[in-house]
This record gives C-alpha cells, structure tokens and sequence, in this order.
DNA sequence: ACCCAGGGTCATA
DNA sequence: TATGACCATGGG
C-alpha cells in the first residue's frame, strides 16, 4: 500500500512514515478509554459461529432475541439446527433480520460443520484451510469468516469492518480505497500475532463506533482526538 | 417518517 | 473493478 509521511495538522508536526506505528497507541487508547468489552457473547463455539451470521448488517440487540429463541428451541447445536425446517428456523430467528436469507446461511454453516465430522475436527484444519472452508460457505464472506476465525476458534485473525475502515479513514491511516485485505494486513503486519489482543481491538473499534457514530459531533470528547497526536492527516508534500 | 445496525450475494456496466 | 438492489426487524 502505498503510504505518504503522515502530517498532524493540529501541532504541526511530521509523523511516522508507517501509518502502522500507530496502531498500538491507537488500541491503547481505545483500551484505556473504554476498557475491556469481553467479546464474544456466547457460551460456546457454535452459538459464536451462528451469532456471526446473524448479526450481519444487524444490531446485536436483535441477534440476541434471536439466540434465546434458538437456545428455547435446543437449536444452538449443529445437530438441534439441522433437525429445524428452513422455515422453523427461519421463523425462530426473525428478530434478526433477513430470516429467511440467514436461515440458508445457517443451514450452509452446519453443512460445513458436518461434512468435517463435527466442530472439533473442522477447527483441527490449520487457520489458512479453516478460513478457506468458511469462505466456502454461501454467506460467509471476509468479516464473518474472521469473526468465527478469532472468537470461536481463538486464530489470530483480524476483523475488518465498517468501523474499523471509518476510523482509519478519518486518521488518514489508510485510503477508503483499500481493500479488505489490505486494511488486515495493516494491523496483521504491524502487531503481534496475540489473540486475545486481536479479540479486543476489534470490540473496542465496535464499542467506539456505536459509542460516537451519529450521536454526538465528531471530535467532541473523542477519545481519539483527546491531543493532536490523532489529528493527523496525509499530505502530499510535507 | 426516516436512518441504519458487529455483511454478503447477485446482476449489471 | 465498481456500483446498486436486495434481504427485513427493531431502536433511535
């Protein structure tokens, strides 16, 4: 990717070249403003994999409505899944949105599951061969594969979302050009490989998106642009 | 009434 | 490659 010096146009002053370098003070910061968010809800590894389905382009408040109907209904295993019609499960997750489209997607997950002989063996495959099978799946694309990669099955695996390509955006981090690979490898190649470290950057730039986004004017007490050191901005000369 | 959430697929140009 | 339509409920 290609990446100019980086200029804080608040203090005035050049910054690192590698838009990397900023990374870890900016989990820092989120960490120390918001604390530990103790993702993923969910007791198991499969309630993570259908929570990452369901809360596609949808408020977790609703994945939860739709969870407790699963769990009420022993839905929350691979087999008390398959065992439901594609419109009992459809009907039972509702809350969620998009019922009908999740309930294939779901149905395709458990296909997954099941054709490895279960979840234990299909989380034995190495990260690479994981996240391709997930891929493989009809409704999985990048972010969910990477959500069931690093909260079900603890890879270290860095979720890209709309927040996260917000937040760099405004830093002048990254391009909103970049792709979803790019953005990854920015963090990926930038931090260490530590899973839980990766499970909380990714809940604290959620936990800061639904903290700020639409609620209040945009550097009013943000914690990211508490000193100038986030005000910064690409610049072609310096 | 309007906007959009912890996305992905598919059809077009 | 890059937009746009579509899926659909619930809370602000």
């Amino acid at each position: 990717m290609k990446t100019g010096p980086l200029w804080c146009v608040n203090c005035e002053r050049m910054m690192p070249d590698d838009p990397g370098h900023r990374l870890r003070p900016l989990y820092d910061r989120l960490l120390m403003a918001y604390g530990p968010q103790g993702w993923w809800p969910g007791d198991t590894a499969f309630e993570v994999m259908v929570g990452a389905i369901l809360t596609q382009n949808t408020a977790w408040t609703n994945v939860e409505k739709a969870i407790v109907n699963l769990q009420t209904a022993g839905a929350l295993t691979p087999a008390g899944l398959l065992a439901l019609s594609p419109a009992e499960l459809a009907n039972l997750i509702r809350p969620a949105g998009y019922f009908n489209v999740k309930a294939r997607r779901l149905h395709a997950l458990v296909e997954l599951v099941t054709q490895h002989g279960g979840l234990d063996a299909l989380f034995a495959l190495d990260t690479a061969s994981l996240r391709a099978q997930l891929l493989d799946v009809h409704g999985v694309g990048p972010e969910t594969a990477d959500c069931i990669l690093l909260y079900a099955a603890e890879r270290p695996a860095f979720v890209i979302d709309a927040y996260t390509r917000h937040i760099l955006g405004r830093l002048g981090l990254a391009p909103s050009s970049a792709r979803y690979h790019e953005l990854q490898q920015l963090f990926v190649g930038h931090l260490p490989q530590d899973v839980p470290m990766f499970n909380e950057y990714h809940a604290l730039i959620v936990r800061h998106g639904k903290e700020r986004c639409r609620t209040r004017p945009v550097c009013d007490g943000c914690p990211l642009c508490a000193d100038c050191d986030w005000r910064q901005r690409r610049r072609q000369n310096a």
